[in-house]
DNA sequence: CATGAATGAGCGTTCATTCAT
DNA sequence: TATGAATGAACGCTCATTCAT
């Protein structure tokens, strides 16, 4: 074989980069250490080298995640000050990620991943409650600035926001790439936003954000 | 044991319904036969009596869902007249529905039923379009008698109505049932089915479905 | 293959055989279920129909073996009344029982059986126990009809008897068999026996022992 | 790490302590490369530097124990010149070598160094010739000078010799040092050399041993 | 002399599936 | 119709060993 020796660093990050590939294309149910190894060009055994067992890598995998989706909120954050806008940003990143790493939603929403490992159910619930509360924290500086109504938490509108294109998604993978997540997810960000802006009614999309999802 | 002989059609029944049940338990890769015969009081080789093979199963346990799922639809066509009532209360169905069997969205959504599966992609895809059809139906009565804005097509709104819940079933889920996925639908209801009303403005939430919500 | 179904309780009986036999041939680290399920015209899989693991496995042979030392008690208490006869008679069976099952001490003695699993450990002692106890039983008969000084106790002196055999086992076993471990053991006895025998001194050895161990 | 980098001579007699070490502690199944490394401060690959392979290591393992038994013997001969007085000398230090170093014993004993390995078998057989043969030179002695009857031989002695200890070792191992080693041996030991004393009978224990004895 | 990445053989175990009864 | 013994494929994992650096 290849033979080649490349440091643990490397290594780690082209298995997890297999691993997420696997799922993406074969779901959690095809990922296996054979499968990883194949991709990365190694033999099974050798994958022990870089991590403790298949759960570290699942674990390590999900850091992996967890930085992706974390490293999309501080890019948004640094592409805007308008929280409003920031979320739009924020959602069409998303909707990029996972477009590009089918993987990604499964891992995390795969619910066999954890099942009786509920250490892991509660990393997962870690994961996902960062994630919205950073999505709440947009919201709740909208709010503040008197951009969105405030009968609502932001903790709900969080969750409310994950709903703009979890479904898509989801539609988006089943009909094998046929069903426009991305239109899907610009309407119905569009609908929403309108509903939790403060006073006004109906206002008009955000032209920026249109733009930015026609070039996608 | 029992070794009681049942006719075949009675067995599927029980045989998928404990299927279900298992997955609500165990995730699907917790769906094995073993679990599966031993919830019904029979041995794995005996389920072949009944099924083709395990694919077999979870074809027939697609279809078991697919029915509970238009059975909910059938119920609030004839609960009410009023399509944005229907949706109301179609969509306090489904919540119960899911949290009763949590195996139903970690079947349809949960990507590792599929895999390498893609006839199963498309029966999973098919099914979510018949429901999602329905949905689209009673939106575009609502359209038609004027209750709902026209600019959104009835196919986006019922993608739009499913991300209502499935958020919080998976917060609810990953949470061990901490998250109040209840609440937060009927939170998610009374924003969308405001943006979406025709015409007015800032619609004060339905109130049959607060009440409906309160007293689950 | 063969794929013959047999009663689990014979193919039980048929695999502990067969593990007793392997490690008689290549000790415990040779037991593996390759092996054994060869043995018995098995495919690996197929001995978890009739064992939980391979630890059960293990756990069931020292029941065997159990049964067959405790055997061979029971067996002369049948023979005769006199304890120190019984003493002579038990100490040539358990010769020859080693000697066409060179597996138990194997088992019994190879320290790496338990090792972590502590509880093993324990059940070993047990076993050796119980042994011991039916020994120290004999000899304490013994005392009473006044056969042997009472200077020792019955405990004492049942681990003495141990030590007539289980050097010369050894030995016997990496001489690969041109130790004469019958022969050391009747030496052995005739010392052992003499020297706690009361009163008298020197007494000569009994010919039941001489001569059945001749025949041997 | 340390990377100090010493002579294959130190390192070897490291290696092959922190061998003895570890089975000591783990038995045979956990005498692996890595452990051992670990415990030199050492990768396991870099045993290779001083060692063939893993049987090489075991070779010269057993060559170690070969060097502290007879090392016994040669301290025991500079001791006394009187061979009873020394066997029990060397009695007493053979427990507290392997009380120190259960290893040994487990080493020794433990079939399954060997098992395939014949030439081991053999190695081991060659061992155990050479500590017996120096026993029974001791007992030659002791019958030359008039000490010992001599309607036994002296390998049949040294055989009995080495039963005096064995089962009580084990004991002590299976019963996690709770069994008292050193006791059951001075009692045996009482019991055999009064046994095989020529003329007298029922000599009083050696006063010299039963100090010994006690304060260790 | 020492490291550490990589290999390959082997083991224990699970599970869908077959088949004779 | 139901049982239960048996198969075979696959998987996670360990470990002795090699080799370039």
């Amino acid at each position: 074989m290849a033979r080649e020796k490349l440091d643990t660093e490397v290594r780690q990050e082209q298995i997890l980069e297999a691993a997420l590939d696997v799922v993406s294309r074969k779901g959690m149910k095809g990922l296996n250490l054979g499968a990883v190894a194949r991709r990365v060009g190694l033999v099974p055994s050798a994958l022990y080298r870089h991590f403790d067992n298949k759960d570290g890598i699942i674990d390590a995998l999900l850091g992996l995640i967890e930085s992706r989706l974390l490293g999309n909120v501080a890019a948004v954050r640094h592409e805007t000050k308008d929280p409003l806008l920031a979320l739009e940003l924020l959602l069409r990143r998303h909707v990029r990620l996972i477009r590009e790493n089918a993987g990604i939603p499964r891992v995390v929403f795969s619910e066999e991943v954890y099942g009786a490992n509920s250490q892991r159910k509660a990393q997962v619930y870690e994961l996902l409650q960062k994630y919205l509360g950073h999505v709440a924290g947009f919201f709740g500086e909208a709010q503040q600035d008197g951009l969105v109504r405030t009968d609502l938490s932001p903790d709900e509108l969080s969750v409310m926001f994950l709903g703009l294109v979890q479904p898509a998604a989801i539609l988006w993978h089943v009909s094998d790439g046929g069903f426009d997540v991305t239109r899907q997810a610009e309407k119905a960000w569009r609908v929403f936003s309108e509903a939790i802006r403060n006073g006004e009614c109906g206002t008009p999309e955000t032209e920026e954000f249109a733009l930015a999802v026609k070039e996608n």
